[in-house]
DNA sequence: TGGTGCCATTTTGCATTCATTATGCATAAT
DNA sequence: ATTATGCATAATGAATGCAAAATGGCACCA
């Protein structure tokens, strides 16, 4: 990673500092998350590089470092590809997000401040709302801006990094995944539970519970990614 | 990453086929890792170059890969130095550590077979015989080594990437530091309990356990590394 | 004597070029 | 007709070239 992006490392962060391969990066990322660039599909680096306008070392810095958070895999001497996590690979992925997660719950409890729970407990209340309209973009998002308000609550920069590396290989298979109406009703249930854990200031129970939330979501994204 | 080397993804590995910045980045990893390169020193590019007998352009790739790791800082048109984490850096990567190993000793308990425990026994032994001999280098070696074969049972790729690259980036710290001899006996007392755990696959209890063995290990490293 | 600005040198970031390897297609052989 | 082979083309990996930025030294000045 580079100073002005990004998830593992980004301390020497002076102002004004950029380098070309971080926008492509941020770009680069963009479109894979997006799913622009298929999964499995072939990344070509001429097409890139007049997309973006640029030439091919920043952009070929820019898949190396992309390869690094397991978005793009390298094919020696035939380029890169669009990451496919096989379902195990998903399991394995969302094993060490249930790992962090539960590690930010149990950080937060020490740091987390009244305000912010209650930041969060308005989140909940609009995602509640999204879940009753059976409205899932909004749902998912606000879903993501609450385990990252409990991220943030964490002050711990490093867990944040690698979570946010982690949990973006496996995004996609996130969203593709959907709910049985239990396994949703069970989610928000997790959640009330996580906001009263919170307030309680109870990190190792809520630590608990955030592990087993996350694992609770194996069988539907490994159901939904039939690719192995 | 790429695919002969390395931690976070390694999965589309033919044979034969290699980078030179792959081989580059395991020598550099060997410099910074063992200290040849300095903590806070800038990296000269063209040094390294003719170190290596290569380009600058495999070399910059090797660096981008280090730095993403963490082990490599960016300074744009100022080039790179090796990170020389704060402590309270250290605390932070050393918090992601135990939850990582946690995760490991709670999967460890679903998949460990009886010989492997029996490995680790006898990797105990000898730590133990280390231990009684206060002999560090040795001793640290076999706890490191207990430590992965915990992670090997968990049978995790992506867990085991990821530890990998966020202990590298704590590895000089952990050897900086000397423990009392109290935490010492209580780090033997918990690596006893740890196998008792194993054989009594109490995955729960091996994970709390080794979350907070870890976390034991912030006091000591944290007093040895006053570099903030 | 200590500080400040200027200039030469070094180093970096990016573009370009070169050599090697893969890919696609036409042709030939069975 | 189908598969195999060779060749032309395209794309990749690494080296080199070049312009911009940083570093260090020196003269100049207070």
């Amino acid at each position: 990673m580079s100073p002005s992006d990004t998830a593992l490392v980004e301390r020497p962060a002076s102002i004004g500092r950029r380098y070309l391969h971080d926008e492509v990066v941020v770009r680069l990322r963009e479109l894979i998350l997006s799913g622009e660039l298929e999964p499995r599909s072939r990344v070509n680096e001429a097409d890139l590089c007049r997309r973006f306008d640029i030439s091919r070392t920043p952009l070929r810095e820019a898949i190396k470092l992309l390869a690094a958070e397991g978005l793009l895999d390298l094919l020696p001497n035939r380029g890169s590809r669009v990451a496919a996590l096989s379902a195990q690979e998903i399991e394995e992925v969302l094993e060490v997000v249930a790992a962090l997660e539960g590690a930010a719950g149990e950080l937060a409890c020490l740091h987390i401040t009244d305000e912010e729970i209650a930041a969060i407990e308005v989140l909940h209340a609009s995602m509640v709302d999204a879940w009753q309209r059976r409205d899932p973009p909004p749902y998912f998002e606000l879903n993501r801006r609450i385990h990252e308000a409990i991220m943030a609550a964490s002050r711990n920069n490093a867990l944040q990094g690698v979570y946010a590396t982690m949990s973006g290989r496996i995004q996609r298979a996130r969203y593709a995944a959907s709910k049985t109406p239990e396994q949703w009703a069970l989610a928000i249930a997790d959640h009330e539970e996580m906001i009263i854990l919170l307030k309680a200031r109870d990190g190792a129970t809520l630590g608990s519970l955030m592990r087993r939330h996350v694992r609770s979501k194996r069988p539907v994204i490994s159901a939904a990614f039939g690719n192995a």
